[in-house]
DNA sequence: AATATTCTTCGACGATCTTCGATATAGTTG
DNA sequence: CAACTATATCGAAGATCGTCGAAGAATATT
């Protein structure tokens, strides 16, 4: 299986908006991937929880509040890591996140 | 099968940020199907294409641009058309496209 | 009306995604 | 070291997606 490792983008170095010169493909590809990463609800709602907390969030926490199982939780946890929209950090047995804003400010350049 | 028609999204009635408060279910489905939208390559050198046009673009242009067929560009052409990101009008035996930034804007906003 | 052209829809196939139970791994505690 | 706990990974089932050929719909031309 393909490793999925989705890079971290700087907004300059990777893309110009969307408007202003046309994407070649690599960087669409590179594009399409952090999207992805914002294309499932259930992956929205657990970055959005990380976010509005203004702190670090407990795994176990989401997956109460998601509703989801234990490994559903953590497999959409690792792609919103991958994507680089948030940072996850283990101290004993427990896993905290905690909302990475530099790539969320990214894709937003590139959105306008 | 589905309708998969997305509603376009007014930014502010819709969602704050992410990073504001947490999402309901309903308006991450909404936001996701957004997202959706521009995570696949294809689509976003589409999108990218009509953009950086300044004005409008005819649909067989953009066979050619993006090297897929005829039914498949069409097919992704909807869905960027159905998430309200792309305004679509027929004249004659063409079909011209054209970039509707405000659902970008709205998107920009959910990210910051 | 007959034909040609541009685009959409349909039907199908393979690939990818979401999900969860079962199992493995890492770390803690007695 | 043994038992326990929190999380990650594996494997599989079902759903969704991207793709294209074939067929259909809309419009123009002769």
């Amino acid at each position: 299986m393909p490793a999925r490792k989705i890079a971290t983008i700087d907004p300059i170095a990777c893309c110009s908006p969307v408007s202003a010169v046309a994407l070649d493909a690599e960087d669409a590809e590179l594009l399409a991937r952090s999207f992805a990463a914002l294309s499932d609800p259930i992956r929205l709602r657990l970055l959005s929880h990380v976010s509005s907390s203004g702190g670090e969030v407990c795994a176990c926490d989401l997956v109460t509040a998601s509703g989801r199982s234990q490994p559903t939780v953590s497999h959409h946890m690792k792609i919103l890591v991958d994507a680089g929209l948030v940072e996850r950090e283990k101290r004993g047995l427990w896993v905290w996140y905690r909302a990475a804003p530099a790539q969320l400010n990214a894709l937003r350049a590139v959105l306008g």
